[in-house]
DNA sequence: GAGCGGTATGTGAGCGCTAACAGCGGGAGA
DNA sequence: TCTCCCGCTGTTAGCGCTCACATACCGCTC
């Protein structure tokens, strides 16, 4: 390895120094643009090689103003749902020369705020972020930017750009309808205590509403905020169980604390489905493998990360000018902890 | 929000021009930096604040040689080990000017290769990277960069420059020795087919060579790949269980297939930890809530991502020059599935 | 052999910002 | 009164690359 100077950074003069020629047909070859003779792209290749040499994408970036990057704002990597949509994100812009770039936001929408910022001062060919809910300054940003907005997720609501999600409200509304259709009547709802989880919110309202045209209304509620999901499920329904004894079954605002309250009740020895049926929300793969399965509704994570990677890498065809706003259809797959009808 | 001009983009110019200062007196305010004279601060910034104007950094980063990013290279998002790293390095980095981004390499040494060049071409202030291996190209890029790299997770190796992990070789030893003290003899591994997890590796030549200590050796082994990692534990419990009736103990190579392979032994009403032992690897808090608590040993994972990024903010005084080298030690955490002696 | 189209290379300007330094006014000290 | 210095602001010159264009050279045709 040649490195005689005093580890000076290497630039595009560098190499073109390295292998005589000028520096703008070293750029050409190293990403493949216009035309450059077989001969002299080897030239180009071997002495870029040799020497180590990485091109500085921030002065290229700044010259050619493009980005390859596509932000991602998400609320959460540690419960299962959100590494999931990163995975068909990937999946699709690794088809491309586009990077995506997660920024955490953890439900906090002065931290959105502030990851949101820090995204576009970066100029970001796209930006994909979770939720139609966010701060007037954030909207603000996000229209004067001028980068195209995908929001994922949800779409009870008003998109910014483009959306790509479920309605979590009509969700809400089906698993209602399936637990009473299933003849239950006595029903608590156990989920997390998060002002800022929009989702559930809407999943709950929906669910509320389905048990309203039904003359039903939740018989006890209890929410829970940190630790184990799966330890608070036990902990919480277990609760709720001693303060509530007639509630015939337990909907959960998610799979894991779902399992939870699952284990529990079969280490009670309860009667799931007979006597007390129970329902999570997301279709977590990850639980498959507890003895009974959870009744559960699939959040489309991966398709929705991949439609959303879609519209950004222009893959999709959105008619011509505004955003697409594409809606996706959750399946219920009853599991083993409602009663057949 | 006066925009009269067709969208073009705000530049510190447009600034500039609407409060009357100089573009450097803008910059200065907008980066708290250098002497500012109250009152032209709050014109500057009420300014900037009703365009929307956001600073672009690219331009920035060329011209000051800065960039506030740290690469993290992860192998993967999906199992729940590495969000708490992540956890470790946010934490940290939050209280400083420098931002986290994330590659994944799905546990690929080319895909390594390709996510560090592409981070490399960003100039990041610092890099952090899961393990000590890595292919030829990939250490010359990272010598060659000047960047500053921290190696983590595992220390059973030769760092580039500085690390932050666990022996995983003395933690296979470590569990190896708890066994075989309780007077467990007939042992068996479950694991994941990954060529490039040196980690696991590491962990079952450590808990080979214990055993060999002992004049014994596995009777039995599993791999998997892919799928629900607690139901794989689950299908590899029994086939190992029905292969090989006389084993005794069953020791995963991370903590959810152990819960797979605990859920199936508990369902098939075997004697836990009396006539079969289970261990698992990680001290995953997401599976407290399971009525019996795996044996398993915690792998340091949130301190590991804390130390890592007090190296890179500066925050760890190293000496002088060269990498520091923090070996941490995990603990094993007994649960009930192993017999008490 | 002049004119043409095409391929392969080079040239100059400038992307939006910041480092370094230069200027400028005014109060303190000689 | 003349410095000297300090707090504030402006000026100049790039950072390392890419764009748009200019140029050189080749083999053709008519």
């Amino acid at each position: 390895m040649p490195s005689y100077q005093p580890k000076r950074p290497l630039t595009l003069r560098d190499v073109s120094e390295a292998c005589g020629v000028s520096e703008m047909t070293v750029s050409r070859v190293l990403r493949n643009r216009g035309d450059v003779s077989a001969p002299t792209r080897e030239k180009v290749l071997k002495a870029a090689r040799s020497l180590g040499y990485v091109p500085n994408k921030i002065a290229g970036a700044l010259a050619s103003q493009r980005v390859n990057l596509v932000g991602v704002i998400i609320p959460s990597l540690s419960n299962m749902v959100f590494p999931e949509v990163m995975t068909g994100i990937s999946e699709v812009l690794d088809g491309t020369d586009l990077q995506p770039v997660v920024g955490v936001t953890n439900y906090s929408p002065d931290r959105e705020e502030s990851v949101l910022y820090e995204m576009l001062s970066w100029r970001p060919s796209g930006l994909i972020i979770a939720g139609l809910e966010h701060t007037d300054a954030s909207r603000a940003m996000l229209a004067q930017s001028n980068v195209p907005v995908v929001e994922i997720m949800d779409i009870d609501g008003t998109p910014l750009d483009s959306a790509v999600g479920i309605s979590h409200r009509r969700a809400g509304r089906q698993m209602a309808e399936a637990i009473v259709a299933a003849g239950y009547r006595n029903i608590a709802f156990l989920g997390t205590q998060m002002p800022n989880d929009h989702r559930a919110r809407k999943r709950l309202e929906g669910f509320e509403e389905e048990l309203a045209r039904h003359g039903l209304s939740l018989v006890d509620r209890e929410f829970y905020s940190g630790g184990s999901a799966l330890l608070k499920g036990r902990e919480m329904t277990q609760a709720i169980l001693q303060r509530s004894p007639e509630t015939d079954f337990l909907y959960y605002s998610n799979d894991m604390i779902g399992a939870g309250g699952l284990l529990y009740c079969l280490d009670a020895g309860l009667d799931v489905p007979g006597k007390i049926g129970l329902a999570g929300f997301n279709g977590t793969e990850l639980l498959d493998g507890i003895s009974r399965k959870l009744a559960t509704m699939d959040a489309c994570r991966l398709e929705i990360g991949r439609r959303a990677a879609e519209i950004i890498s222009g893959k999709h065809s959105t008619g011509t000018a505004g955003g697409a706003f594409i809606e996706l259809f959750p399946t219920l797959q009853p599991g083993d902890t409602i009663r057949k009808i």
